[in-house]
DNA sequence: AACAGAAATGTGACCGCTCACACGAACGTG
DNA sequence: CACGTTCGTGTGAGCGGTCACATTTCTGTT
């Protein structure tokens, strides 16, 4: 039975009240007589009253939804974060549209533009394909962002940051200590070596031990299974003198020892891998992958709870959020 | 500069026109004159108008937005699909609210009217933890719904249905074919294995094969990494007469193939491990996983495609949409 | 008993848009 | 040139709520 929709009048007439002192109960206003509360609830529940969230968002001017912006969702790093941000959302009554930008930067920008349109109350944005311009300008214009791990500075813009420098350090002076000297590494292909941390973590461990990094050693690649699957045969065909592979995700790593077995070369005893993210599946394969863990769930509530506290204190400028990793050695090493 | 909303009557007096003239220019209406729409379009562009959805909704009682339920997005089975929901949504203008039942009934309850209350223009469903009757109730009382993998019988609802008894049957030939005569079988706990249409292929299989099943041999577990090890190993113990192991989702496969590796029990050789999904990473393990592969993008893809013939023709009632499945051998049998 | 002040409730306007309708101008027709 | 049609555009109302303010009722004080 598709009944039109019960609204605060059909409650205020059924309670015998008006329809403001409806719109009271629902809000919790202190100002209502104890004894009319319970008369509202009791035709709010007798009638299956609910209150529409878009009457509601239209004037006051607040949706309770937020848009989470992600490079693509089918990556578990993302997805993990997705599920921090949902969950913190949710027990708020807050919605999550995501996005997927497909680390396009014109898909980026196309999907910002949508959620301003959608009028989401904020946005967190984990993605590094718009640039920095842009990625202000938004801020500048719209709504409270969030941004996991980029140093993009504004007063209405707040961070997000794993120590990933610092994860990137302790993959390579691992590796290091394993008596690796040759270390090759995989990185994203859609984003500059130079503005990649993870990159310049790994050229600054190596300079700090004094191996002196080689650019022939650094391939860009598409940060998926496949991704690594191909660079890593690639690579090893031309330089197999390398004996270590340090890579820009946990996915490129699988992809990458799958790789090595496929040409005969034994992780880890001909070469070493070390990914990045220490995803789930990464203590299931076999060998288990030796990676770079941080907590990704807590990434995503972070990221959440502050947006909560941007909606707080508009004026406030907040300091980054630093998270911190940890080393983790399984069998790939 | 946060300037207050650009609204229709702004750019109306900009183009000097009624403000219902604007609105017919958004709309697309025939009915205005081509020099007056390109005045409005001029406007638009020059104050940097975009009409507000949420005005919009309020008045024609759409959202242009979906609810897609799923059990937990951090199965690579549903994200598979989550990104053929979304793109397609995307595509029409749509956006997509992803909600985690984490295969709790009463959370599934709660998300369904939460997104009843959020008012979306339909559901888009996958999971199996809340009962037929409060599905059917669902659909009876509120939006458009479609519903993956699984029977239920209602004219407002419509099925998508990827054929997963075929799938298991073809799975359990292989292993047969393969010479295994003692097969197990890890379920989802969740669910009771008579409403299992894996477990009833497999039954079936090997029935039609003269082989008995074993109770014994199907055990229950979370359908997980975790799940699918813990169980192995506890099965392999207690039952080491066993050669194969078909599994719910290829999680569990891989997270069964690890247990094995853990007890010394060598994939295929002593045990071969049959998954189901055909995931990513199954190409990549080490042994690769066969499994039952079909495209989960496109279960996706149809599920909103039949969203939104149901929205232009509510009161057909649409056939269910079938989905083949295929067998994919690789090294794990 | 009278009055101020707080507490509880009611009324008008409006959020930004679309719908149904009204209205005048332009058009062809006999 | 009076007529009905079509076309193009404008007006009133209302979607379901909240806000600011007005109004009434209940307190407490002297």
């Amino acid at each position: 039975m598709v009944r039109s929709r019960i609204t605060i009048y059909d409650v205020a007439s059924y309670a015998g009240v008006s329809y403001q002192t409806v719109s009271r109960v629902i809000n919790q206003s202190k100002r209502v007589k104890a004894e009319t509360r319970e008369k509202v609830e009791a035709a709010i529940k007798e009638l299956d009253y609910s209150p529409s969230r878009l009457a509601q968002s239209m004037v006051t001017q607040k949706t309770r939804t937020i848009g989470l912006v992600v490079a693509d969702i089918t990556n578990p790093f993302f997805f993990e974060v997705a599920r921090g941000v949902q969950d913190t959302a949710l027990a708020q009554g807050y919605n999550v549209f995501v996005c997927n930008t497909d680390d396009n930067p014109q898909g980026e920008q196309d999907v910002l533009t949508l959620l301003a349109s959608q009028e989401v109350d904020g946005v967190i944005l984990s993605t590094a394909s718009s640039t920095d311009e842009e990625l202000l300008a938004f801020a500048e214009n719209y709504k409270p962002l969030v941004v996991i791990n980029r140093d993009i500075d504004h007063p209405k813009a707040s961070l997000v940051n794993v120590d990933i420098c610092k994860g990137a350090k302790l993959a390579v002076e691992h590796l290091i200590d394993r008596g690796h000297t040759h270390i090759a590494m995989l990185s994203h292909e859609g984003h500059l070596p130079e503005h990649v941390r993870r990159v310049l973590g790994y050229r600054e461990t190596l300079e700090a031990h004094g191996i002196t990094p080689n650019d022939e050693w650094l391939v860009l690649a598409p940060p998926n299974l496949m991704g690594g699957y191909e660079a890593t045969q690639e690579l090893l065909r031309k330089h197999p003198e390398i004996t270590a592979i340090f890579t820009y995700n946990d996915l490129m790593a699988i992809g990458a020892m799958r790789g090595c077995h496929d040409m005969g070369v034994k992780v880890p005893q001909d070469c070493a891998i070390m990914g990045f993210d220490d995803i789930k599946f990464s203590a299931m394969t076999q060998p288990s992958l030796s990676s770079i863990s941080f907590d990704k769930y807590v990434v995503g509530q972070k990221a959440m709870q502050r947006l909560f506290e941007m909606f707080d204190e508009p004026d406030t400028t907040f300091a980054p959020i630093p998270l911190d990793v940890k080393l983790v050695i399984r069998e790939s090493t």
